[in-house]
RNA sequence: CGGGGCGUAGCGCAGUUUGGUCAGCGCGCCUGCUUUGGGAGCAGGAGGCCCCCGGUUCGAAUCCGGGCGCCCCGACCA
């Protein structure tokens, strides 16, 4: 796997090859993970964890923004709490790892390790709201939660996984519905903004909205292998939760009210979407905003300018990191050959060389990580340099990006059309829909592609027809075969 | 839960068909010297419960039973 092609070095399977090795090789080369001794869990190593925070960053800080404040929920769940809410327990039970015994000792009442906290949360919030005046309830957990996945793949299924889970309480069904949509496009802005991934936004089918809901919003991502993939949720729990535990408010009508409720959500899964979106056939691709490393400095440093090459190095990194996260790569035991397929492979946006030659000329020479153009620049005024060549490839990963999924939203009038599409293509696909579970299902079984969602802005081409039954569409939905 | 693949040095693998100089290779690691603008070279060196348990046999990495684990692909979910 170690030959060399193009100068380049070959340790990544090709995409064309296989996606799914290509997937794991890039999670692995990377340095982003490894895997756990537990079935389906894994490490987040410092890099891949790094890229974590930055994500954190960017969308706690939208979070706040909107007025929502952090706090914490215990990991564990009273089985009776999780029994409550009929649709909920029947959409998680299946998936909930439960705790038997503290020590030796057996519990008098199994405790679930959250799969979400929903429940524990409601049993709070009924304690907690008493009068219209405390509401809105605004609150945001970043945690971790667990899930019994039978297949399991790095960031986009493991059995526990790091998330953020909002969830809210309201005095009005407006209001609820209100902040739904405020959170769908907070999501919107932050993947599209800071991840460079563009969305198609809309709003789940009764079959694939969360259980418990009374409906659930959705951001979809397009793989570049073109599959979807869900990247953030936002419910709108109305009131089904409040009355089973029994959340009520006295409103200033003297009325005992129950509130209405939301809850929203964006796991580490988003890493996976940022492979497959960005990477390629040498690795990792990574939108600058969100890179634990966004310019890496490679010293060409032959012995006998050793010491003026490092100390030009240590310079130019003392310059740039007062504004960019930047690393020195100054170790010596490998040679500036292999440092730049190291970097390469981990996504590192921009690259600096610096060499006997360019210290001779007062220039360093940037590389870019797409494309991997080499442009030599003055070493004068090098900061606004480098920042200008990083926000030119934020913005071309979005153009790409977006590119790549408007070439890859088709349209069908039929279920064959789609089968079509689904066995050649891939990618989006927009169909009418009559509303129907049945047709849902039965385009489902004929073709694997499922109704990711129904857009809410209007997505500029119109199914007139049902594609399964052939009856009025209601809607124009997007098909698509998920992760 | 179905289908496939795989467990031998840190990693990637060969060896298993046909039991016996079979504990091997590449990368990595350690030491030294020479090197440094796209994974450097030479020399020397360290490193193993061959996944686990049982059986067959004079003898098992290899054959037979039974476990366990991991990966991939499908169905369900973020």
């Amino acid at each position: 796997m170690t030959e060399k092609k193009d100068g380049f070095v070959k340790e990544i399977t090709p995409k064309s090859e296989d996606f799914s090795q290509w997937y794991v090789d890039v999670c692995r080369k990377a340095d982003l993970m490894d895997y756990a001794p537990v079935k389906g869990c894994m490490v987040i190593k410092p890099y891949g964890y790094s890229l974590w925070e930055n994500i954190k960053e960017g969308l706690d800080r939208r979070i706040k923004a909107t007025g929502h404040v952090n706090a914490y929920f215990p990991l564990f769940i009273p089985e009776s709490y999780l029994q409550k809410e009929a649709e909920h327990v029947e959409g998680f039970a299946p998936e909930v790892a439960w705790v038997t015994h503290g020590g030796a000792e057996e519990l008098h009442e199994r405790l679930a390790v959250r799969p979400t906290s929903e429940t524990i949360i409601c049993a709070m919030y009924s304690r907690w709201i008493q009068s219209w005046r405390d509401l809105p309830v605004l609150i945001n957990q970043w945690a971790n939660v667990v899930r019994w996945e039978k297949a399991t793949r790095p960031f986009l299924r493991t059995t526990e996984f790091l998330w953020q889970e909002g969830h809210t309480a309201h005095r009005t069904a407006e209001e609820a519905e209100e902040e739904t949509l405020r959170m769908l496009e907070v999501y919107r802005d932050f993947v599209e903004t800071d991840l460079s991934i563009p969305v198609v936004v809309g709003r789940k089918t009764e079959g694939e909205k969360f259980a418990g809901a009374v409906h659930t919003y959705t951001i979809e991502a397009l793989m570049s292998d073109g599959r979807a993939l869900q990247a953030a949720t936002s419910h709108n729990l109305g009131q089904h939760f409040a009355k089973v535990f029994d959340i009520t408010f006295l409103d200033q009508d003297d009325q005992l009210k129950h509130v209405w409720q939301t809850s929203w959500g964006m796991t580490t899964r988003i890493i996976g979407a940022l492979i497959m979106v960005h990477g390629d056939d040498r690795g990792l691709v990574l939108p600058p905003k969100v890179a634990p490393i966004q310019v890496v400095i490679v010293p060409i440093a032959p012995q006998k300018e050793r010491e003026r090459v490092l100390a030009e190095a240590r310079a130019l990194q003392r310059e740039l990191e007062e504004h960019l996260r930047t690393h020195l790569d100054d170790r010596d035991e490998y040679t500036p050959g292999w440092k730049f397929n190291e970097w390469e492979m981990r996504g590192v946006p921009l690259r600096i060389e610096i060499g006997p030659r360019d210290i001779e000329r007062g220039q360093v020479v940037l590389v870019r990580r797409d494309g991997g153009a080499k442009t030599p620049v003055s070493r004068s005024g090098l900061v606004d340099v480098v920042k200008g060549f990083l926000d030119d490839i934020q913005k071309s990963r979005w153009q790409k990006a977006k590119q790549f999924m408007e070439e890859n939203t088709r349209t069908a009038g039929s279920v064959d059309e789609l089968k079509a599409i689904m066995e050649d293509k891939r990618g989006f696909v927009l169909g009418g829909w009559c509303g129907e579970g049945s047709c849902e299902d039965a385009v489902k079984e004929e073709t694997g592609a499922t109704i990711r969602c129904i857009p809410l802005a209007e997505p500029g081409w119109k199914g007139e027809k049902c594609i399964c039954c052939g009856g009025h569409a209601s809607h124009t939905v997007y098909f698509a075969r998920a992760y």
